[in-house]
DNA sequence: GTCTATATGCGGATAGAC
DNA sequence: GTCTATCCGCATATAGAC
């Protein structure tokens, strides 16, 4: 097999897959099911790659490069410490619950499936990553903003965040980045409050339990959705 | 097959089950698997489950009937707001991180594989147990101590407490309670002021860093774990 | 490139001996 | 209760025609 990465058809393959890995799970997901979600049949899905877990592997890795791009940028684009932190996490939420949804969610709860090498390759991702709030935050401890710990505030915040994709829904009236605006002052208050005026007021948008009223759900402390994927 | 349903051999299938489910996932555990760390065969374990599902609907509502029962017994111990809400988190996280890790990180992260039969029910539990959360949340928010948006609050601090099984490894000097009550400081400042001034004061442990850093560990921002189970 | 057909192995579950 | 042996279906992956 050639290797034709930014095949058109290869991109459709990824994206239809990364659905359904996140719907069901990596192991329960034949490459049949993908197949034939894009109405080919499995044979064609092993010219463009080689194996199962390459599908994987190329999810993840799109994932976390998407993630990690957004929220630099965010960060570039700001200059003080509490407009970068507040922006990291609106790029972070963006990437998360935006048109990657399924790559992230795949990324964040499907690594078990991976193999120590790919593994391996995709921690170095994630270090790389990391190193980009830890950077902040310890701007944010030092001038008594957060937390002397900046680790467990580092795990505390991304916890929350990332845990808004068991839950979040798109077309809820409540938008993401209002979202991230109230979750930043809920999380780290203090920093909140270094925002100059303008940047502080948050975003309008209903309140979330009317918004969630709406559609009818109610978001989960356990990540179990009332509408799931099931087995069969 | 007769239910002996609290049999010394049954208790320690779920346990090890339990364990292989969290490590490896529910699909990529074979019946054959558990029964080897057991050190017996696979038609012993049909003996006490019908099915392998069975297994895994048992370890989910065990956790969440364990869960449910220890911040029930927190709640009830305490008489103010604020001491009720620390108590919650508190045990919240213990349950999560002590004895029943295995079992709770399953119900987190196993309930694609559940049939909708079994997810009906324990949906149900889960709704109870949201619902003690939203009692406390809601008298904390009528007081302004968190966001009015109880639900939001309720997502984000759980989120966080939940990703701590993600992260947090037993053995390091920083012990549960220390962590619940950090934790709790930084997710609701606000109601952590509340608490007399004996309760406010933190426990004492190594703090995280240096407790990672011993553990030579570096706790993700992502699920992937340095040392997690590969496929082979 | 996409197909059909199939090799190959594995996993859940069952039957029945002991 | 635990075992051995086995049925049955399914999933990954391959070979080779078109």
């Amino acid at each position: 097999m050639t290797d034709p990465s930014d095949s058109l058809r290869r991109q459709e393959i990824l994206k239809r897959a990364a659905r359904l890995f996140r719907r069901s799970g990596f192991e329960r997901t034949t490459v049949r099911q993908i197949a034939a979600a894009l109405e080919i049949t499995s044979g064609s899905v092993f010219y463009y790659f080689e194996s199962k877990e390459e599908l994987l592997v190329a999810i993840m890795e799109d994932g976390i490069r998407d993630v990690h791009a957004a929220v630099a940028e965010g960060l570039a684009a700001k200059r003080g410490v509490a407009e970068k932190l507040l922006a990291m996490a609106r790029c972070h939420l963006t990437a998360l619950l935006g048109s990657n949804l399924d790559s992230l969610m795949v990324l964040l709860y499907e690594w078990r499936s991976l193999s120590p090498a790919a593994m391996k390759r995709v921690l170095a991702s994630r270090n790389r990553y990391e190193d980009l709030w830890d950077r902040e935050l310890a701007a944010a401890a030092a001038r008594g903003w957060v937390d002397s710990d900046t680790v467990l505030v580092r795990q505390t915040v991304l916890g929350a965040l990332n845990w808004a994709g068991q839950w979040y829904r798109a077309g809820s009236r409540f938008g993401i980045d209002a979202l991230a605006h109230r979750m930043f002052a809920i999380l780290m208050p203090r920093v909140h409050e270094q925002l100059d005026q303008g940047a502080r007021s948050v975003p309008t948008g209903s309140s979330l339990p009317a918004a969630l009223a709406q559609s009818g759900a109610s978001p989960p402390i356990f990540g179990i959705q009332p509408t799931g994927a099931f087995s069969k």
